[in-house]
Formats: structure tokens, sequence, C-alpha cells
DNA sequence: TGCTGATAAATTGTTAACAATCAATTATCG
DNA sequence: CGATAATTGATTGTTAACAATTTATCAGCA
């Protein structure tokens, strides 16, 4: 594949990427080839490729001769990707806590920075991609790309996870977490550190509504028994 | 996508695969398009979409122009994915502990004698194929597919690891350590579990020998060939 | 009205021909 | 003879037309 087509692929592959993480593609829309097409002025294999590729990150579900759609996790899959991300995130920053040099700190510092200037309002898209970019620093100074690899894609799909169980009587609060974990970071305290990490998780967990709803099956006998 | 094409690319997908994973294409090895499509009577778009679904798994290779090939990790990649395995598999087998019943019970008695039954002469395919199922089972029992579906990409990749950096002059007995491995499952003695675990993947790790690789020609009909 | 089945439209899947690129070989010149 | 440049062959990348499938529309009928 000619460099030239992996950077196309690579090209809508990332818009399409970027447009699920942002939220402006709500989950179960349907990604039809020929409107892609269209609006990326682009050849309908490198549309297939890159929805291909989407599929594998489990952001695009593939239905046979129906099409792509960007996927709708289950409360189940939404619970495993955050017991995964506990596993995984507390094993880098431990990592983390062990390899950060000099340059790293400035990294982490700028990046709180960052996050204060945008202030408490959640201004959407780049309110969530700074909260991924934190975790991503993570696994850079942890120095494990394959590890940075996986967690990328967990990151991602807590985006659409996001999008679909967010609970709006919550307050995004996230902000003083990571000042916390980077403190703990900073200050080298590993243990600290893990600790807030598994807090931060859990408490971004405990703020969706996983209820398991709609698709589950219904005894119509049981609905209408006389009592 | 078609179900018959889903099926055609996943027929490819798992013939490529298995032949990666078992040693039969040793890394480096180039695969043509038009060899595929001549050995799987098949068509090149389904050979390019299974290409570039093993690409994501990192089995495979693909360079601009110039195709395909059977991936030859870094040592440092090495590295990576024992470190990662270490703590996705240390995170599992303690929550395999804590969930297993009666019938996980069985299954792992069940794996154990299969070990067994092949012996001491590591029968290459079939053996590789037993060690992975193990890890495999584990992950089934901690009831975290999201993990296991990562483990799994992680295990074919070591076997690709293995392959290129295996010591000869050390033995596989990780039949034994497996065998330490459940017996500490079955107690459900957690700690001593992942005790076992880190130190198997360590030992796996440090049986190898982690300096640069080799390449050769390879007859890809042969490799196909039905027994 | 409400259901069933036929028809048409939209969409995905498949194929083969064509273009571009790269690797190797041969020709040419110093 | 050795090195560099042109040529050929093999391989991947691109495109557009065609086939198959699904979904939507609508007519017919109880």
């Amino acid at each position: 594949m000619a460099s030239h087509v992996i950077r196309e692929v690579q090209r809508i592959y990332n818009a399409i990427y970027d447009a699920i993480v942002e939220q402006r593609l709500p989950p179960g829309t349907r990604l039809t080839e020929l409107n892609l097409v269209e609006v990326f002025q682009a050849n309908r294999n490198h549309i297939r490729s890159a929805l291909r590729d989407l599929a594998h990150l489990k952001l695009v579900r593939l239905e046979m001769n129906r099409g792509a759609f960007v996927e709708e996790p289950t409360p189940q899959q939404a619970r495993e990707v955050f017991a995964a991300r506990r596993v995984i995130e507390k094993a880098l920053i431990e990592e983390a806590c062990k390899r950060m040099q000099a340059l790293d700190r400035r990294a982490i510092e700028a990046h709180l920075k960052a996050e204060l200037a945008l202030g408490h309002q959640p201004a959407k898209p780049e309110f969530i991609r700074l909260s991924g970019d934190f975790h991503r620093l993570l696994a850079r100074i942890a120095g494990n790309s394959t590890l940075g690899e996986i967690l990328e894609g967990l990151i991602a799909r807590s985006s659409l996870i996001i999008a679909l169980y967010e609970n709006h009587s919550g307050i995004q609060c996230s902000h003083n977490e990571h000042e916390a974990l980077a403190k703990a970071l900073l200050d080298g305290d590993a243990q600290q550190a893990t600790r807030c990490m598994e807090e931060h998780l859990l408490n971004i967990e405990q703020r969706l509504r996983l209820t398991p709803p709609q698709s589950e099956e219904v005894d119509l006998f049981k609905v209408f028994a006389k009592p």
C-alpha cells in the first residue's frame, strides 16, 4: 500500500476517529460508504479500509451486507473496558513513577496548566481530548508503547461509552482528580499514585448510568399476567 | 460486508494467523497477494482485508508499495509484549481465582491432562497451541472478554517473538509451570497464583536470546498444504 | 384500516482491467 | 572491469462497472 494510500486511509480514519471520540458522531450512527466518499473526496476502497480499521478498535461495527455503524457498547462491555483500564493504567503509573525524568515532569506540569486554562466549562471536544491526553502522557512516560497503544484504544472506547451512558446530573470533576494524580506522580509516590488512579477510574465509571436497558427479552405472559 | 465475505476474510485470516503462530511462516516472510490468491482461491480484496487485519495485530507488517511481510518484532518490542502480558495476566489470574466455578475447575484439569498427553516432546504446532490455550482459558474464567481479546493478540505476538529469539539450548519446561499455576488457582490462592504467573512469564522471557534476527525463503504452497 | 407481497431504490459486495511503483537485469560509459 | 543509467518484469495501488442484497415504497386485498 503506497505511502500515499496509507496516508489517505489514515486521514479518513483519523477524521472519523476524532468525530466519534469527540462525540460528534453519536453511537448507532450509520456510516454509508457513498456519503463518506463524498465527504472525504476519496476512493471507496480507502473508506472501506478505514472503516475496517475502526471496527478493529471497536469504534465501528460492520454488519453483513448492511454497512458500518458507530458502535454502541453494552453496559457489560463498558464495565470490562474500565476494568481493563484500571489494570493497565495502575501498572503504567507505577512504572511512570520509577522512570520519570525532568522532561516528563515539565510535560505533566504543562498539561495540568492546559487543563486549568480550559476552565470548568466542559467545552466538550477539547475537554475530552485533553482528558485523554493526560492518560496518554502517562503511557509515554512509562515507556511501554505496546501497552500505550492498547490503552489508546480503551480510551477511545471510553469516549463512546461516556457518550452513551453519561449521567448528566453528575459534574465532571476529573480535573481535580488529575491534579491529585499528578501530585503523587511528581512526588514519586507510586503507592499513592496507583491508589489515585484506581479511584479516578472508578469515579468515572460510577458517574455513568450503566443500567442494562434496551434489547432485553420480555416475557409477554409475565407482563400481562393477572395478579 | 456480506456474512459470506466476512467468513471468507476470516478463513484467510485464520489460516495465516495459525501459520504464523505455529511458526510455519517465519518472521520476515513475504506474503505476496497473488500467491495468496492462488493458495486460498480467493479474491484479492479478501486477501488484502485479511492482511490488513493481521497488520493490526502486528503479526504482519505492511510496507508502502512493497507488500506484506510476517512481522519481525525487535527485542525492545519483545520486552514490551512480555511486560504487558505480566500486567494483564497477573490481573486476570487474580480475578479468575475469585470467580472460579466447578465448571472452570474441570476445564483446567482437562487442559492439564491434555498438556500431559502431549508428553515432553515439543511437537511444535500442537504444543504451541495448547500452551496458548492455557492462558486463554484463564482469560475466559476471569470473565473479561475485552482483556481476553487484548491478551489473545499478545499471545499471538509471543509466538512470533519466540520463533525469532528462542534459545534452543534451553528446554521448554513450561508445563511444570502451568501445573504450579493451576494448583495455586485450584486452591484459590490468589497471591501464590499471581506470583507463579509473574515467574512463569519472566521465565519464558529469560529463555529468549534477545539479539537480532535472520530470514529464509518459504514455499506458501507447502505451508498451507492440507495434511 | 391493516396486512401481505411485489416492485423499485439504495447500498454493499465482487470482479477485472488499468496505472503506478519497485526490484532486478541488462546495457552503456568511464 | 566497475559503476551508473535505462529497461524489463513482477507486484501493488486505483478505478469503474457489474452483481447481489437489503430496505423502502406502494398496490392489492381481506
